[in-house]
DNA sequence: TCTGGGGTCCTAGGACCC
DNA sequence: TCTGGGGTCCTAGGACCC
């Protein structure tokens, strides 16, 4: 096998320099939602010593020292950029896995060498149709591919693509590659390894592979195969198998009253609802989680989850946002101030094989069209452009002093050129 | 590094049932 | 009533990812 990995060099920071070009060369962040903590740094940013998911509050002294600029995250122009580059990745091989936002795998079997000027042309033609640059590591396994995706970004005399698939060559570079650098290997574990002296990537596929089970699971064996060379994590179509789906927000401020959460709560079903459709799915399990604010121990702290069980698996969104209510009114309590909420749908079956009980009344096949002109609305006018009554009116509002303008999504918000 | 966000999967333990 | 095996569901927490 041989997979490869697209990787774009600090999405959210390029996305935001595509339309600001004179940010170029100066420290960059953009904020998570309610411009909580740095989720993107240019290079200049990580060059000053900002952190990945530091606080803001506690980056931003630095980042003004320094003439930084600091974004809110736009995640309809992220998402619109991602598409587009995306877009433009599948027209050049023939099966991809877009894994998160930022990055895609695609398979390269059967594509004749050599392997390394394909991947420098999928990168020169992103960044032409897209202005985004990104990074391109080939090898036989994917956890491989994000090893080589990190060495092209590292080493700038590769072009932007590392191909590796010499086992010779590999396992030198693992020999030299920071154990917990390796995809799978958390901060946990990392540490763990490093109090053992297990530091590189190539000490831990030396290590006895029952032990790598007992210690880590299913899930550190698939990384020590595929460190190996043996594909472990197949491409899959992640859109289509997620096995639960979860929307969940933090407030920008603590909310006390039963009813300003409940729109709040049926707009996550509700959202959560689209995402089940989008794959084909219908759900058995609706949980609802509340927590108070964490990071004010002198507040009252209640943090608590509760499931339904529909009685006939559903995709329905008038269902979800429903059952979503009961939830949040038998859990809440009076005189908590709430800072975080979200729904989680699990217990999948595919739409179509469900096992019906004999009695199941299928009560919400009548929402099936009503769903369909939905999504239909809100994919062409935009999220909230149709929903239900339970959401209410104004739609849950994020902390965002920083936001760029939505550049390609919205005629209002276009890019501006001034004539000297 | 006391990771102020969001999302997914895995595991362990207790309750309950057959 | 006690005991043991086996299964499912629920909750909580751990671990990873971007």
């Amino acid at each position: 096998m041989m997979y490869g990995l697209c990787d774009c060099n600090n999405f959210f920071v390029s996305c935001e320099r595509v339309f600001r070009p004179d940010l170029e060369g100066r420290p960059v962040v953009v904020l998570s939602n309610n411009d909580g903590c740095v989720v993107a740094r240019s290079n200049e940013a990580k060059a000053i010593g900002i952190g990945m998911g530091q606080p803001y509050f506690q980056a931003r002294g630095l980042l003004e020292r320094h003439n930084g600029v600091v974004f809110s995250s736009n995640f309809t122009l992220y998402g619109d950029l991602s598409r587009r580059v995306m877009t433009t990745l599948r027209s050049m091989v023939e099966e991809i896995e877009v894994y998160s936002i930022d990055e895609a795998f695609f398979n390269l079997e059967g594509y004749g060498e050599p392997l390394d000027e394909l991947g420098r042309k999928i990168r020169t033609t992103i960044r032409r149709h897209t202005g985004i640059p990104v990074s391109i590591g080939i090898a036989p396994t994917k956890t491989l591919a994000k090893i080589a995706a990190k060495l092209a970004k590292q080493y700038p005399k590769l072009g932007g693509c590392c191909y590796m698939h010499h086992e010779e060559d590999i396992s030198k570079v693992l020999s030299r590659f920071p154990l917990k650098d390796v995809w799978g290997i958390g901060r946990r574990y990392g540490k763990a390894f490093d109090k053992m002296q297990i530091l590189t990537a190539q000490q831990f596929v030396e290590l006895d592979k029952q032990w790598v089970q007992g210690r880590m699971g299913i899930t550190g064996v698939r990384t020590w195969m595929e460190l190996r060379g043996i594909p472990s994590l197949p491409m899959d179509d992640l859109s289509a198998s997620r096995q639960q789906i979860t929307v969940s927000r933090s407030f920008p401020h603590e909310i006390y009253a039963c009813g300003e959460l409940e729109p709040i709560v049926a707009e996550f079903a509700s959202r959560c609802g689209e995402k089940l459709r989008r794959q084909g799915s219908l759900c058995r399990t609706i949980h609802c989680f509340l927590m108070t604010n964490r990071h004010r121990p002198d507040h009252p702290q209640h943090v608590e989850e509760t499931v339904y069980r529909f009685s006939a698996p559903t995709d329905s969104s008038l269902a979800l946002v429903k059952e979503a209510r009961t939830l949040l009114r038998a859990m809440y309590r009076a005189g908590y101030g709430y800072k975080k909420a979200g729904i989680t749908l699990g217990g999948f079956e595919q739409r179509g094989s469900q096992q019906q009980a004999l009695f199941d009344v299928p009560s919400d096949a009548r929402h099936e069209k009503l769903m369909e002109v939905m999504d239909h609305l809100n994919r062409q006018y935009g999220h909230g452009a149709l929903k239900t009554a339970a959401e209410g009116n104004k739609p849950f509002q994020m902390n965002r002093e920083h936001m760029s303008r939505r550049y390609t999504t919205e005629w209002g918000e276009l890019l501006t050129v001034k004539a000297k």
